[in-house]
RNA sequence: GGGCGAUUAGCUCAGUUGGUUCAGAGCGCCUGCCUUACAAGCAGGGGGUCGUAGGUUCGAUUCCUACAUCGCCCA
């Protein structure tokens, strides 16, 4: 057989996916298994396969095939995100490079061009998971705005709203002036920027003199309607029943007293802008004042401001401070750093704005999904994330449902009469609900107006557990059933909230139970200086360049294994690349154990019958501890077990003692129980490294048409042999402690050595592996020492390796005299402990015997070290 | 400003009820090897007073307190 000496990726990594999909191995249908389900966090359609996802997607197939060779009935549903504004905000760039302005097309013109965009578009990622290797059920693939996803949508709203769970209402919200949509809190970044402070005095009316405050933000004072100082406050407390006059405008408003004023910041004195900050708006509805909205939504100075109208927001600034200094109002300007909210899809600078929103409440709805986590009904990974999730949900705001855009669930609430609406999933239905509340029954859908609104993204991709089995348009059918709630989500724990606790929120309400069991929280791939990856910093490679370079398990290999559960993954090339080097690693064995000549005659050598008893058990003990470690999600451990096992016990030991000399056939039974060995191999290794293991797993023997590893059985943990592990590790102490003779004589492994051994040292299963190892003509065992003769100890145990040559004397007593000082502080360690009588007295029995055993080892040793001393000084 | 979490080898991290010769793994680094599966490899090696200062204890990387530094979330 002729097989290259490097493992090449991408042939089997085609051959083997397309083999799959045509056998339909990824498909899954409710039988009389046990499920094993997973749901895609669901990619925007906007994206592009990105290191994240890489590492998200490995994961979940990392799982999904575990859990199939396993035996249940694996079932990954993957599917898209329809991402409204950052979808919509694609589209609109895309509209305006060929010069159409979106506000000339109608809302129906504008979707078809969106759903163009997306059929372009959005499926690019689900292509690029299959690089990778991902076990979807293809055929279950769905998008949160098709039509089962939106009507179910629209029928939740529905159902929430007549629950009295959502309402209509006037609130400070998130305005982003360029998209011109409401963003959520979730979706503003506040960073620290160099700003100034405004210091403005405003005169008193009735008398002489003026009140100074500070601002950062002087055009909004053309919305001021209160001045306010600290009740507490002595310097203003003259001021009270007084009315200052708002600068530039001259509008005269009252100067009250709130709490709310911190004395030491600024002048101690606040102007209010009801309109335009949080803080103030609550001080207005405090105090009953006017609120004056002077922006429009474009960030534009409204009509209403009757200064700088129709200049932009921050040209205002300027003409504002320019104003002021003209008058003498202005005091004086100070440099400042405060925080600025900007929108993380445009950058723009968010502008607190009041406007009419949709919520909904989330104080009752959301306390099942509460008690869920914190008594692991759901569980999550690494755990230390429940603290951060119970603090969120204890302390639940009210969610702003609704988002000014086009693309996406339009909100189902019609409008008739003067702004009066009932809300139905239909408009016939509309119609209906309408004609009966206002008692009008000549009302036509011309009455009808529909909410121009559409649904949060996150409003549907909280039902994604739910809607991808249909669930709400048909809660009876059997894949729901079947399938819900699924095992575990896989995902990234920024969005703990805004998505996991609201889907959970939303199993609850509609399945009466949790979407899924275990939420594994991955960490964030970042560059090698713990910088985001993202495409402004260009530090993320393209994944499907990796996938080239490196082999798709190449790649998945590196991802997992630096990637400990909801730590950060600092990417490195190097990851990949000791991914690739392991299948290289693997393709190596794969290739000496195909290419050996084998012969039946030839009886199994003693070497060869312990090393695969030694091995089967090898593989029985990692198989528990792979088995825990998944448990645990502990993933990148798990993979390292199986990598330790294929590379250092595998391919270091076993192969190294039944591989037969040069140019010797193998005896028939070890080669056999070595594939076999090696198919057990490749099944614990396919869960991370699918291809080169499909490759190799059907090389290894015959296989029938239509057969492979991803369908096989996983081995499963049984009993081992602890002692047999354990005389295992004392032979390759012995086996170092030669190499180390023969190193540092320059013995060369072709001269065989004899090896003395002190009794019970050797005269196990596993003495003809030293000898195999080590090229030994014999082992001896002997009481004494021995003359002409290098030597080691392990334990209490003592070798000598005769030399023809003789030994250093000097040398040997250099190094026997530095292991007799480590073991005499070593046993003073000890004594100190145990001629402590509160030592003796208080620690456990097995302490102290393990102690005393210690004490004992060590002066043996000791004993050992000096007579061989006395005796290379005779 | 409020809350949560971290700090262990050059880097990324384990360390499971405080006690085995317990200070570990992977990568990197250093040394020697083109040994007939693999130089994408093999055989070896160095490297940390476990953030700082106290406390509890016979005994602390582990528990407590304070401080320092960093990160995340919320306001």
């Amino acid at each position: 057989m002729d097989i290259p000496s490097k493992y090449e990726p991408a042939s089997a990594e085609n051959r083997w996916y397309s083999y799959w999909m045509e056998k339909g191995f990824f498909r899954s249908n409710p039988d009389n298994r046990e499920p094993y389900t997973i749901i895609i966090p669901p990619p925007n359609v906007t994206g592009v396969l990105h290191m994240g996802h890489m590492l998200n997607n490995t994961t979940q197939d990392v799982l999904i095939r575990r859990a199939r060779m396993l035996g249940f009935n694996a079932c990954w549903v993957p599917g898209t995100d329809h991402a409204s504004i950052a979808t919509e905000a694609k589209v609109v760039g895309k509209l305006r490079s060929e010069g159409i302005e979106k506000k000339s097309l109608t809302r129906e013109q504008f979707i078809v061009h969106a759903w163009e965009w997306t059929h372009k578009h959005g499926g690019i990622i689900l292509e690029q998971l299959k690089r990778l290797g991902a076990s979807c059920d293809w055929d279950r693939t769905i998008f949160t705005m098709d039509e089962p996803r939106y009507n179910s949508v629209i029928k939740v709203f529905v159902d929430l709203y007549n629950k009295g769970l959502i309402y209509r209402g006037v609130r400070m919200i998130n305005w982003d002036p360029q998209a011109l949509t409401a963003v959520s809190d979730e979706e503003v970044v506040y960073t620290e920027e160099k700003s100034k402070l405004y210091y403005v005095r405003y005169k008193i009316v009735g008398e002489e003199g003026y009140v100074t405050v500070a601002t950062t933000r002087p055009e909004t004072i053309l919305g001021d309607t209160a001045v306010c100082a600290n009740p507490a406050d002595e310097r203003f407390s003259h001021l009270k029943g007084k009315h200052v006059i708002v600068p530039m405008v001259n509008r005269e408003v009252p100067f009250i007293f709130d709490d709310y004023v911190d004395m030491e910041f600024g002048t101690g004195c606040l102007k209010i802008t009801p309109a335009h900050d949080i803080n103030d708006y609550e001080i207005g509805l405090k105090y009953n004042l006017q609120t004056i909205d002077i922006f429009n939504e474009n960030g534009t100075i409204a009509e209403v401001a009757g200064l700088f109208v129709g200049k932009d927001r921050f040209e205002a600034r300027g003409l504002a401070e320019e104003e002021l200094r003209s008058t003498g109002a202005l005091v004086k300007v100070e440099d400042y750093i405060n925080k600025i909210g900007r929108s993380e899809r445009t950058h723009a600078i968010i502008e607190p704005k009041l406007s009419l929103q949709w919520f909904l409440k989330m104080q009752n709805i959301s306390k099942p999904a509460l008690d869920a986590v914190m008594d692991d009904t759901v569980r999550l990974f690494p755990d230390k994330f429940r603290n951060v999730y119970r603090h969120w949900m204890e302390n639940v705001r009210d969610w702003c449902i609704s988002r000014q855009l086009w693309w996406g669930q339009r909100i189902p609430a019609w409008y008739y009469n003067n702004n009066e609406f009932v809300v139905a999933e239909h408009e016939e239905e509309a119609l209906l609900l309408a004609r009966k509340a206002s008692g009008n029954p000549g009302l036509t859908l011309n009455d009808l107006r529909q909410d121009e609104d559409v649904l949060d993204t996150w409003f549907s991709s909280w039902l994604w557990p739910l809607t991808c089995f249909d669930g709400i348009n048909n809660p009876d059918n059997e894949d729901i059933k079947y399938y819900y709630p699924s095992n575990v989500l896989v995902t990234a724990p920024d969005i703990l909230f805004f998505w996991v606790a609201r889907m959970i929120i939303a199993g609850f309400e509609y399945r009466g139970r949790e979407p899924f069991g275990d939420v594994y929280l991955t960490g964030m791939v970042r560059d090698k200086q713990k910088r985001k990856m993202s495409k402004s910093l260009g530090n993320s490679p393209d994944p499907i360049d990796l996938i080239d370079k490196y082999g798709a398990d190449g790649v998945r290999v590196g991802m997992l294994l630096c990637s400990p559960a909801g730590n950060d993954l600092l990417y490195d090339d190097s990851l990949p690349e000791q991914g690739r080097n392991f299948a290289n690693k693997i393709w190596n064995a794969f290739r000496l154990v195909m290419t050996m000549s084998r012969d039946e005659a030839i009886a199994q050598p003693p070497a060869s019958a312990a090393a695969v008893a030694w091995m089967r058990n090898t593989i029985d003990r990692t198989l528990a501890d792979i088995e825990d470690s998944f448990v645990r999600y502990r993933i990148s451990d798990a993979l390292m077990q199986a990598y330790k096992l294929f590379w250092d016990d595998f391919s270091g030991w076993y192969l190294e003692i039944i591989k037969p000399a040069f140019g010797q056939p193998m005896d028939g039974k070890t080669h056999s129980q070595t594939l076999v060995i090696f198919e057990d191999l490749m099944k614990i290794l396919h869960p991370f490294m699918p291809f080169i293991t499909e490759e190799i797993w059907q090389s290894l023997s015959e296989r029938k048409e239509g057969s492979s590893i991803m369908v096989e059985r996983m081995p499963l943990p049984a009993p081992f042999e602890a002692g047999m592990l354990q005389r295992f590790d004392m032979v390759r102490e012995i086996v170092t402690g030669i190499r180390a003779v023969r190193k540092d004589r320059n013995i060369p492994a072709r001269d065989p050595l004899i090896l003395c051994a002190s009794p019970g040292a050797t005269g196990t299963e596993f003495d003809a592996v030293i000898v195999r190892i080590c090229n030994l003509s014999e082992i001896r065992v002997v009481e004494g020492k021995v003359e002409g003769a290098a030597s080691f100890r392990i334990q209490t145990h003592e070798f000598f390796v005769p030399l023809t040559d003789g030994v250093d004397h000097e040398e040997e007593i250099r190094k026997l005299e530095e292991e007799l000082v480590y073991q005499e502080g070593f046993l003073k360690s000890v004594l100190q402990k145990l001629s402590n009588e509160k030592f003796v007295a208080n620690a456990p029995e097995k302490v102290i015997t393990m102690e005393r055993k210690k004490e004992a080892d060590a002066r043996a040793r000791i004993a050992t070290i000096k007579e061989s001393l006395a005796h290379l000084r005779k």
